[in-house]
DNA sequence: ACCTGAACACCGTTCAAGT
DNA sequence: ACCTGAACACCGTTCAAGT
């Protein structure tokens, strides 16, 4: 049977997910799925291409946020949902935050995020700058804990991280800019 | 003469803010410096210690804070004054995150910028947490700048982004933080 | 329509050997 | 002490040619 482009993104998302973005290689995909380098090319333009959609089927995953509970309590889930998803991939700020540059909307979590956000209380002008903030906020929290992973893997004097105390470091952060949107 | 590791780092910053992380490779290096590849590693151990020299003398240009000012302007004069260095800087959110990760006090400017965190009202329990919400706020927003005119430049039908919208949209959010410590 | 084979122009890193 | 030459094990991408 021919592969086909779903197939092409499931391995490579399975590929980031076991091994990093540094393993992830056209060449190694190829390898994975059993064919030569250049069918991949068929079937995508090229490798950009290939990690924006590889983001879209990570956010998939993430549960929509609940419409029961206090705007407050939802905005954290969520942003804890988010986070807690993207920390188990290896360089997802990277290859997240690649795709939300480009499309800020494209996937439901971060349309959620920015509903609760204004909900939250900003104004509708400040509404798309403060989701910006929260987006950076997780982005910059995964990208520090792996970081920090990375670095003590290479350097065996620095500590190994505490995800559960990186966790509180972050909620801090998120608590700050609730009570800066008066919705605490 | 014989080459320095200060020449090394030198001509590697020159390197990415001229063409990029993607240009900043250590054979491109060695070429621009005339030397084999083999060279550089009798002065620096590895590409990963590299670039976290780079970051130390990036950020080493950043003025100091006044200390003459309310703090919340001092604060957001230097949060901007981070920001604008390092949005000429191609990848600059990338080579900071790692040096900030494996280091967060290493650099004055960002020792600076946890002092007036601290200053802004944040309790010493916080302090370290906010200061990392507003570094990743000032990266994510490097980031996110960058990676549209990148994404402007391989497909023509996007905006190409206004700078001085997305400086706006940036101080937006650190207006949200600066509240939420009570400090506005 | 879909894929292979082979090429092009690259990487980071190591290390014996030279000066 | 400092560097070269050459190698090892890789990259992303293209494209004629095959089925």
């Amino acid at each position: 049977m021919a592969l086909s482009r779903e197939q092409v993104v499931a391995a490579a998302v399975d590929l980031l997910r076991r091994y990093g973005l540094g393993d992830l290689s056209m060449r190694r995909l190829a390898r994975e799925l059993g064919v030569a380098p250049g069918a991949l090319y068929w079937h995508v333009a090229n490798k950009q291409e290939l990690l924006v959609e590889v983001t879209d089927a990570l956010l998939a995953e993430i549960p929509p946020a609940p419409t029961d509970r206090p705007v407050a309590e939802a905005l954290t889930g969520l942003a804890i949902a988010l986070r807690e998803a993207l920390v188990q991939v290896p360089d997802a700020a990277d290859v997240v935050g690649l795709a939300y540059a480009l499309e800020p909307g494209a996937t439901r979590a971060l349309r959620d995020l920015a509903r609760l956000v204004h909900d939250a209380g900003a104004t509708v002008s400040e509404r798309d700058d403060v989701a910006s903030l929260v987006v950076n906020h997780i982005l910059g929290s995964v990208a520090a804990q792996q970081n920090r992973v990375l670095a003590a893997r290479v350097d065996p004097d620095l500590p190994t991280p505490d995800s559960t105390a990186e966790a509180k470091a972050f909620e801090v952060g998120l608590a700050v800019i609730l009570r800066g949107l008066g919705a605490d």
